[in-house]
Formats: structure tokens, sequence, C-alpha cells
DNA sequence: TCCCAGGAATTCC
DNA sequence: GGAATTCATGGG
């Protein structure tokens, strides 16, 4: 991987494992648009970026080198080693093979905590482009302006202390239905200093999970999209309704428990859980399996 | 009209 | 203690 300063812009030159449509259209992430085939404009860290693949080279445009250093490298999660996490997968279970093969692009991102703990909560009994549209209703009214492309504004993710100033009513306005008062407690806790990446950040997966769960409004998948996305702990293993289908398709062939697949993904994926979910998620749902009767 | 969505809380038995 | 129902909202 070569990384260059080319006046405003930042090349990355030859890396590997990655496809920037794959990483961001795989389910982890809700603040892009496609603006052509392999460019995209995504809002993360306070920041509006613009960035385009070609092959094996991606350009961020209008990025210093210090901003990658600083923010994107991690953001990308570029200075992991996907090939030999996905070898490791590979050689544990030659299950995987078709997802990951299909799938083999994706990086898992590093956000930021409380954005995805407050999408992961609006997530649920939702479909992708609903929480994308109200993830941005939220930004446009309670986030800073941080940019205009092609004469379209574009908004942060609200900080915790503007949202944690919204009543119920004013979530509710926001069309995310039942889960306002859910939205409202996790700004609480946030607030109060009971539920911080900080806190969290200190802790053991088991503990970990159980201060994540005392929000209302957070089970066991949310508490775990927020570990894995939100915390980089890329040991958990969220469990929907695509990776159930997958899972049953996969390994069981009939249908299964929840609480069985986790012990399962914990004992098999270890400390690689995470990827396994993702690339199966995006397979699952690209795919479209079905539930196994 | 009915069914489902990157679920979780509540109620029922 | 596990299974069924309820919770808003939008889309197919």
């Amino acid at each position: 991987m070569i990384i260059k300063e080319i006046e405003n812009d930042l090349y990355i030159e030859e890396i590997e494992d990655f496809d920037l449509g794959q990483t961001l259209e795989c389910g982890q992430c809700f603040r892009f648009e496609k603006l052509l085939d392999n460019e995209y404009i995504i809002v993360a860290m306070n920041k509006l970026l613009r960035v385009k693949q070609v092959q094996k080279n991606v350009i961020l445009y209008n990025t210093s080198l210090s901003d990658y250093k600083n923010i994107w490298e991690k953001y990308f999660d570029f200075n992991n080693d996907y090939k030999k996490i996905k070898e490791w997968l590979l050689l544990k279970d030659n299950k995987l093979e078709d997802a990951i093969t299909s799938k083999y692009g994706v990086r898992l991102l590093n956000q930021d905590f409380f954005e995805i703990l407050i999408t992961f909560i609006i997530s649920q009994n939702k479909q992708i482009p609903h929480i994308k549209h109200i993830v941005n209703q939220l930004s446009e009214q309670y986030g800073s302006k941080i940019g205009e492309y092609n004469g379209k504004s574009y908004y942060s993710f609200p900080t915790v202390e503007s949202l944690g100033k919204l009543s119920e009513v004013e979530f509710r306005e926001l069309k995310v239905g039942f889960r306002a008062p859910y939205l409202v407690d996790a700004c609480k806790k946030v607030i109060d200093g009971s539920v911080t990446n900080e806190l969290i950040a200190t802790k053991n997966n088991e503990d970990a999970l159980k201060i994540l769960l005392q929000i209302k409004g957070v089970g066991t998948k949310v508490a775990h999209c927020v570990m894995l996305f939100g915390l980089s702990r890329r040991d958990s293993f969220p469990i929907d309704v695509w990776i159930k289908r997958i899972m049953e398709n996969i390994y069981y062939k009939k249908e299964t428990s929840k609480e069985e697949i986790q012990t399962f993904a914990k004992e098999h994926f270890g400390e690689y859980g995470g990827y396994a979910q993702q690339y199966l998620f995006y397979y699952a749902r690209d795919n479209k399996i079905i539930d196994y009767e």
C-alpha cells in the first residue's frame, strides 16, 4: 500500500482486500450516497468525504495526509490485514467460502459509538433504506452543516448534547414510532455516564453487553451491533433475521434458536466472529436467502 | 389487505 | 420460562 498526497487529494495505491462499494453497502453504515460506480460521498466523523476507487487504487478527495492518518486510516480499517482474517476463517470453515469469495472487499468500518448506538436502536424492525432516511433527517435537523457537494448540503450526525435535549414527542416527529422512548433513554444514559464508550472499553465482553442492555430498547442484537461497529469489538456476532436464515441454511438444516447460534458462533469463530458475521449477512441479504423449512 | 422489515418489551399460558 | 402479541411506520 502506497500513500501519496497530490495537490488537495490523497491517493492510496495497491490496496488489497478492499472494495469501496461492498464496504459501504454491506449494511454496517448508513450515511453515504452513491455518486457513480465506485464513487461515493460519505458523512462520518464530522466530515464530508468524497471517495473513488479505481481497481486497487483509492482517491480521497480534498483530504490531507494528516486527516488520513488521524481519521480515515482507522475509519476504513486500512491497517488491518484482511488477507490473514479471510485465510483464518476459510481454514476454519469452508462453509464460509461462497460468502467470503463473493464479498471479498468488505472491511469493517470503525465508526462512532454514539452514532451507531442511536442508529441501531432506530434500525430495529425496519428496512435499511428507511433507516438511512431517518438518520439523514435526524442529522439535517439536529446536526451541523459540514459541507456541500453538487449544490446539496450535508450534515454531521448530532452530538449527544443536542439529541439529549429532545423529548419523546420530538423524536416521534422523525417517524421513529415506538423507538422514541428508547432514544430518550439512550441519550440520558450516555449523558449521565452510565453507558459510555470509555466505560465499556474497560470491560470484558460479558460486562460490556450488560452495560449496553441497561438501555431500554437495546437487546442482544443491537448490543452486538454497537460492540461490533461502534466499539470495534470484532468478536461480536449480531444475529438478525438474515444471519439466522443463512446460519440455518449452512449449518443446521432446520429452524434453530438465536441462543444456540450465538453460542456456536462464539465457539466456532471466536475473535473473528464479527468478520464472519458481516460476510454472511451481506451475502445472505444480497442473495435473498429464505427461511429454512 | 396482508405481510415483512439488521427487534425488543410486554403479556399470556 | 418459553411462546405469542404488541409496538409505529413504510414498502411490496
